[in-house]
DNA sequence: CTGTTAGCGCTTTCAG
DNA sequence: CTGAAAGCGCTAACAG
């Protein structure tokens, strides 16, 4: 292995000038660095990240910690980080985690002790919150991107849910909806509870009647959407819903998926409005495409990235915090009771 | 910072004594070593993975570096890489990789000098030639996946695309098929080669016509592939081709939006095969689903982690090599021409 | 079974 | 402008 130690005998110069040289310090006479140069590329010399790490504590390297990174759903998140990766010149490793504390604290443990130096975290959860303390308490910067904490003193990217939420109410409503009834995905999110919440402040601002039937919960396994969107289409056409808002795509491909089997149409018996409106599904769907909400996820992914950065850099001194909006994203599976 | 000297302080014991216990050597007195792990998990200890590496000159860790990680292609690759992962505990980091020269270089040397200690490279192209040969020359551990390069020195998994494509011919054949045109992508890649290869082949071996109008390159944008499944349809019927097959489902897709675009269907006026058969396509794609080869991109992942790890450990020893079989998966965009 | 010592490869004072 | 020396945190001989 080639070390500092001989590329100096080879220039006949000390490390120290050696060191000098590949950190670009000023203070070298320019024969002895051409010289340096010439021997470093002649030998094919690169520095060793565990020695300098250990010196400099740092190493300029990121780390993204994402559950199910294979999902398609973050297609446009890994591409924005990606961009901003190349454009930054940093180096970005992505974890795939799974919910398994015992494997995260292995990942946290590793990462943090002189592999990477900055970190960021998409999607946490509840029961992460010892690995986030621990972060804190160590001072070791980080980013939460949609978290699931209420703290203000975190670096956090976050979407706002809760318009995104009203918006989709508004739209229905706008399209002549008011009998609008929410699938509600897990509530130890807290994107969903933010969901849940704009739904009922634009249902009542809308005027329009709120009861515990508005509100079915899909807790479980996603597939409950389809029993509970056939059920809604067994209801008599008075009393049934013209519209379902769903908390995510997963839910609303069920749910359309149940309403076709009956032999329904969408948009015509029914519409349904989704939240992530992502372009990549994770399961084969087939039907109109979806009308929701979308998140900028590829803005957020380079964003992201930008300011760990720029964190690290002293350009922005933390807690850093900003909140993008979403977008309506019009698909075919909402219909316009105005018309006709 | 806590350092094995604190804890060793802490616990009236030498840094040896610290560093036998938290490696779980034997040679310790039961009572020390409870000693030590009481202050090692007060204080929160846990030793530097940089000036271990430097020590140890390994950290347990691999890299995996795919370009266009994000792709929905590789959603079985990971998913595989992820549960081998767990299994084998073992920290595996993704790399999304751009085909910028200087990109690659950065990661690897990053990489390479004290982060990991063996390395995954899926789909390498002509041009990665030297970094291979550098890991190579400097003996660092790396198993490369459908690579493009033909040299049994190199630890490898490989799909067996020949007989993948030969199948695929095959398949037709039984299906009453004749008149089958290739529509084949960058043959700046091997696998595509391959394909075409096990095409002709099978071409041959059934007994069927083989001219250069069999062969549609499709090496550009993949949606080259809609015009030219169009000129297809707009042959003459007994000229026309029963059969289109396809190197990957991205061209499969382009060509059947192409063929349905005048009016045609999938598979009653021609049969459409594809190469690759992911459950998870780029683009939206909403036609009959693609009936093609399929590879065992789970297998592959899984495989891959496991193998450099038992590279790693000795049990299993270089050169290693690998080739997975393909399966067919029937969809519904090939048509039984001996029926009816 | 335990401690002392040296050194992994690098950078960074501090002298010169 | 350059070199010598010390040390980052850890482990692996080697004594004891």
């Amino acid at each position: 292995m080639v070390t500092v130690k001989k590329v100096a005998e080879l220039a006949n110069v000390s490390p120290s000038t050696v060191s000098r040289v590949i950190n670009g310090a000023e203070n070298v006479n320019p024969e002895i660095r051409e010289r340096v140069k010439k021997v470093i590329s002649e030998t094919g010399y690169f520095p060793n990240n565990a020695a300098r790490s250990l010196v400099n504590r740092k190493t300029g390297a990121i780390a993204v910690l994402i559950r199910n990174l294979h999902k398609p759903f973050f297609y446009d998140l890994l591409r924005g980080m990606k961009d901003a990766a190349t454009a930054m010149h940093k180096c970005v490793l992505f974890c795939n985690l799974s919910d398994e504390k015992e494997e995260r604290n292995k990942y946290m443990q590793f990462l943090t002790n002189g592999i990477v130096d900055s970190m960021i975290l998409y999607g946490t959860l509840y029961t992460d919150w010892p690995i986030i303390e621990n972060l804190s308490s160590s001072r070791f910067p980080f980013i939460l991107i949609e978290n699931n904490f209420d703290n203000s003193q975190f670096n956090q990217i976050l979407i706002n849910n809760f318009d995104g939420a009203m918006n989709a109410v508004r739209f229905l409503a706008e399209n002549g909806h008011e009998r609008i009834v929410l699938f509600m995905g897990n509530p130890n999110k807290k994107v969903n509870l933010e969901r849940l919440n704009g739904y009922q402040r634009a249902m009542t601002e809308c005027g329009f009647t709120l009861t515990p039937d508005n509100i079915v919960n899909i807790f479980g396994d996603s597939s409950q959407a389809f029993d509970a969107a056939q059920a809604i289409m067994r209801m008599p056409d008075e009393k049934r819903p013209t519209a379902i808002f769903t908390t995510s795509d997963k839910i609303a491909v069920q749910a359309i998926k149940g309403i076709l089997s009956l032999g329904f149409r969408v948009p015509e018996d029914i519409s349904v409005m989704t939240f992530d409106s992502q372009s990549h599904l994770e399961e084969e769907y087939k039907g109109p495409t979806l009308t929701g909400i979308k998140q900028p996820l590829y803005d957020v992914g380079y964003e992201s990235i930008s300011a760990i950065s720029e964190i690290m850099d002293g350009k922005i001194k933390p807690p850093y915090s900003r909140t993008y909006e979403t977008t309506i994203q019009k698909g075919e599976t909402v219909r316009n009771l105005n018309e006709g």
